[in-house]
DNA sequence: CGATTCCTGTTGGATAAGCAACAAAGTGGA
DNA sequence: TCCACTTTGTTGCTTATCCAACAGGAATCG
């Protein structure tokens, strides 16, 4: 999907834009910063600037790819490997990287807050498509397509939603029952609803 | 004397080789460390590296002097603005020059030696050139010539000397014992032998 | 409304950096 | 001594970056 650079002039290039992006990001809100200080900073021409990343926008996403991976990395394994009672470390990185996001740039949040979701939301599918088709057969790929989809929203979403509650309750209290509600669904014993039967997502788990 | 770049690249590759070469240097032995190395951890390639210093010796000489210069820079003014009075300091910054080279390279020291010292003379002639051939006319500039290749041999001497007495004389007292004797020679008042008479290098100073 | 200014993307030609390969000169061990 | 190995410089060709210039869009001001 994202082919990674072989030549040292690109990967050090890259890597002064983001640097310069990032600084300046933590500073000044988003769209006061113009792709020629960030060219300025990183010591770069401003055409090198286009030849790596289409606008602003590519590089705002980008860069919250970039740092998303770097937060699950440390905690949890490769999609491969991935187990399901891991679900609730995986979503107190997504309500940490949101929060930590949040308090990096403050002013800049607002505008971007949309692209940093869908960022991060895609990060999801795909780690959680990776993850759900690892021993399905390649004809059945779309269920796994379908499932990481739903998946990433809900762990998104939920994220989200915690970060605006002001964090009422616990980080823990919080992975732990909204993992509980995709893993045994809404029927399950603790759900509010038991007459909705046994619609559970547990079965999407292997 | 030296062309300073113009072209943002070759800005960034020289800072890059520099910073890599004296990371370098101050945890290992200088002829342990190959060009290879000092490239690699610059993120460069190893034929860049001849493009800018013939070899690591010249790297070396251009280290020295660029630090010798940040030295200066703070605590003197260029040196059209130099005055006799500031000698001293000028002696000062000498001493403190070698004796920090000496801490930050231990085991180079010994075997660079020779080099360091030629590199901060040169450096002190240019400035004590630059200083005295401000008010001379340009069939003159030979006498500035050579009062500055004395000046600058007798500062590094001094600074020299004082490295190795281990600090017997309070940098103070070396300092002003010794522009004291630059600017008013010998047969100074407080000079050990009166006898040589009025050759004085008072003259020198404009 | 037009004029001005700033920012965005894009292009063609110049130049520095990357790379692989080479010869030559050490270096150390069998 | 010979041999294998490393380091040093060098070279021709490829590729990324630089730069100046341009057209278009958006905001500001008279």
């Amino acid at each position: 999907m994202e082919k990674l650079p072989e030549d040292p002039r690109v990967k050090r290039t890259r890597a002064l834009i983001l640097a310069a992006f990032e600084e300046l990001v933590a500073t000044r809100p988003l769209d006061s910063i113009t792709v020629a200080e960030i060219a300025e900073r990183a010591t770069i021409n401003r055409a090198t600037f286009y030849a790596h990343f289409v606008d602003k926008a590519a590089l705002l996403t980008h860069s919250v790819r970039t740092r998303f991976r770097h937060t699950l990395e440390p905690r949890l394994p490769c999609p491969h490997a991935f187990r399901a009672e891991q679900l609730p470390t995986l979503l107190e990185c997504v309500a940490a990287f949101l929060a930590s996001f949040r308090q990096g740039c403050r002013q800049a949040y607002r505008e971007s807050e949309p692209l940093v979701h869908a960022t991060v939301q895609e990060e999801l599918a795909r780690y959680f498509e990776s993850w759900l088709s690892r021993a399905l057969p390649a004809e059945q790929r779309h269920l796994a397509r379908l499932r990481a989809g739903v998946l990433s929203w809900a762990a998104l979403g939920a994220g989200v939603n915690w970060n605006r509650e002001e964090q009422g309750l616990s980080a823990e209290h919080y992975s732990a029952s909204v993992s509980a509600l995709l893993i045994h669904g809404i029927a399950a014993p603790d759900g509010s609803d038991p007459s909705v039967g046994k619609l559970s997502v547990a079965s999407l788990l292997s």
